[in-house]
DNA sequence: GTCTATAAGCTGATAGAC
DNA sequence: GTCTATCAGCTTATAGAC
């Protein structure tokens, strides 16, 4: 069984190199999807906003080019004026998303503070961004199979494997110098809080109040408090266990970029 | 948008009420796909563990009756002796699956013992079965929105509230009978521990080692023992942090279903 | 920038021979 | 139980009028 020979997925990606879309400068709405209410989209920026919609919801595999130009009011046809290939439109829904978050990672993790701040920061930054930014991120996460396997996306491992550097250099700065455990096991503990936010950034966006009707709804900041701390206790040493959490010198952390 | 409207995706599943396979009574083959080398699968066993390395890879939408139909060294049009639609298939895959893995949990959290051998048993029993019957797990979780939009498997929500109920009572016991810190936050905590446990094992059958070339590879009982440590650091009230894990008992309660 | 029209191939599913 | 042959509709993508 040999893995995505699907040949339309194979073709290059990026032939227009940049088109007429206002990306890059905005450091705040990376995505060239425009997102919470800033300057308005031009057509191809409302395409790939409906796509990252659909890609989503049901998948890439499983989202046609028809029920894009559907939801965007448009023949699929005229989708081909925009992007020369589907794959081109998976890629300008990543591709800043991805970027960016890693920019932010590798910062945070570089800065010359307290490495618990660090921690603090970097799960900070990571819940505000996925959620900022969901649909994107909910795509790099559940396509991460197809994005490994497709050529046309290595890029994406390569931000992945930064993010991962940034995210260890920041724990065993923390575990040798006493803030951590001195036992954790890096990568476990890594990839488990990784994962950890990411399904809880998607459940908060995309069905949160609603699998189980838990009467009470939650604000993200309620739940970036409950992911921090949950966090923090299974990884602080013993006899740090009660300390304060530095929520606020890591949120100050996380807003210098601004 | 309207959500799911393929009309394929809305036939009437178990049309067979049966079929002859072996299911129901091998309380350790549940999933009609047979695992771990067991006795020689029939024709309909074989198919079906086909499809779920199929939907597991790629999901559900995006994998057609004719790459399974490959697979399977046979027609596509012979897939409809033993399936009347392609919703049959998945219901094939994950109806016992996920009977099973509730009726376990249930009577887990039924146990008459310390709520704290029942939390670290549960983590136990998932970890061992969202692994040992990988694909169905994995498929159960990666596809939960169109399941759940599906009336034809509206059975999956019902187990999930039966786990997420039998999950509460365990929590809430320990939280009130002083084990669990008091203040927790019995559906964050639940929800939160649940889509890591899913997750993890996804990760461990799908991509352990193979990621970030970790040098390391991990036995499943380490990725257990890492996953107890780390939830019960989290929910433990700060007087017990230290205590030993009560592992063994564990490990018998859940071994208690042979 | 969107349309009409269309290509070439794939989709889930069916009917009936062997 | 698998095959051959087929359906009607959908798939990504293209060419050229407006």
């Amino acid at each position: 069984m040999s893995k995505v020979e699907d040949g339309s997925r194979r073709r290059e990606v990026r032939a227009k190199p940049a088109a007429a879309a206002p990306r890059g400068n905005d450091r705040r709405a990376p995505s060239g999807i425009g997102i919470e209410g800033r300057p308005p989209l031009d057509r191809r920026g409302q395409i790939l906003q409906i796509a990252a919609k659909h890609f989503a919801e049901f998948g890439y595999g499983a989202t046609t080019i028809r029920k894009i130009a559907d939801s965007a009011q448009i023949l699929s046809g005229s989708i081909y004026h925009h992007f020369d290939t589907k794959d081109e439109i998976l890629d300008g829904i990543i591709r800043d998303a991805v970027a960016f978050i890693a920019a932010d990672t590798i910062r945070i993790a570089n800065a010359a503070c307290d490495p618990e701040i660090k921690l603090v920061a970097l799960i900070l930054l990571s819940l505000r961004e996925l959620t900022r930014d969901q649909e994107a991120h909910s795509i790099l996460y559940n396509e991460r199979r197809f994005l490994r396997h497709n050529p046309n996306f290595a890029y994406v491992a390569k931000f992945k494997i930064d993010m991962y550097c940034a995210w260890q250099a920041v724990i065993e700065e923390g575990s040798k110098s006493g803030r951590f455990k001195p036992s954790i096991d890096v990568f476990l503990t890594i990839s488990t809080i990784v994962r950890m936010l990411n399904t809880c950034a998607d459940w908060f966006k995309h069905e949160g109040n609603y699998e189980l009707d838990t009467i009470k709804t939650y604000s993200l900041e309620e739940v970036i408090d409950f992911n921090i701390d949950f966090i923090l206790r299974a990884i602080r040493i013993e006899t740090r266990i009660g300390e304060p959490i530095p929520r606020e010198a890591a949120a100050r952390l996380v807003e210098e970029r601004d």
